[in-house]
DNA sequence: CCAAATATTAGAATCATTCTAAACTTCTTG
DNA sequence: CAAGAAGTTTAGAATGATTCTAATATTTGG
């Protein structure tokens, strides 16, 4: 029995405040279940549906977004298309390959960055995105 | 008469190869006339329509892309819900303003990178982005 | 001025995403 | 554990951005 990793996507979720449905687990083994990942809404659905689960499109979208509200996951802006959900929310930065659209983390202490330039209404910083955009 | 603003605008056009037709002056005239600006296809249609321009959606979107892919824009992945073009095409960063969905250049000087980290498959980098998004 | 090449257009089509409201599941409390 | 409240899932409709289609119009080189 899988039990231990049940529980385990269990306790993540409450933690989180979210109850585990079976939808939210399975997306959860899924999702943190492996290394860390990449995923749009379309390629989760793929997954979910090829690995048995069963689960409306819908419910897809309503998991990352209130996955991503939790602090489970975190979303990136690459390509106005579609979105991708990333399931390091760790601060770290991105390279993208044009041809193929994959993405590839890369951590903070691979690329130096000087002091943030000031913004006219001194707003505090969200959130840095770096993206290295690769010719292949 | 405004004739030479037409003409600047005509001899850019023809210098990337395309045809200065009304409409693409007329959108010229709005992107390249004032300073360096942001638009959306949304943006830009409904600023052509208020100037009295006679334009379709269609004809926005295809002169975007084209001015796009000529060099005269560039295209900026911010937010997934839709494509912002800037008239700047030098290379830059952002400020993107959360809240109001507002974006604004800062020039390369003002943020220090570091070498930038290899990839896996030495591919050529055919840009680097940075985002700062601010909470408001 | 003509023919060929290129642009523009309205409206339909597509795609990602969000909404709706009904049916279902989970949780809490007694 | 029963019952109701709270929260979740769902199919399918709706929305919004963008692209496509194919008919019409404009531009250009000769």
């Amino acid at each position: 029995m899988t039990l231990s990793v049940n529980d385990k996507n269990s306790d993540l979720l409450r933690q989180v405040g979210l109850r585990p449905t079976k939808q939210r687990l399975a997306l959860a083994e899924i999702l943190f279940g492996q290394g860390k990942r990449h995923v749009t809404a379309d390629s989760l659905y793929s997954e979910a549906l090829s690995s048995g689960i069963n689960i409306s499109l819908a419910t897809i979208y309503n998991v990352l977004h209130i996955f991503t509200s939790m602090g489970l996951l975190r979303e990136i802006s690459i390509d106005s298309s579609k979105s991708y959900f990333d399931t390091n929310t760790e601060e770290h930065h991105h390279f993208y390959y044009e041809k193929t659209g994959r993405l590839e983390d890369f951590t903070l202490d691979r690329l130096k960055l000087g002091p943030l330039p000031d913004n006219d209404e001194d707003l505090p910083v969200s959130r840095v995105d770096v993206v290295i955009r690769l010719d292949g």
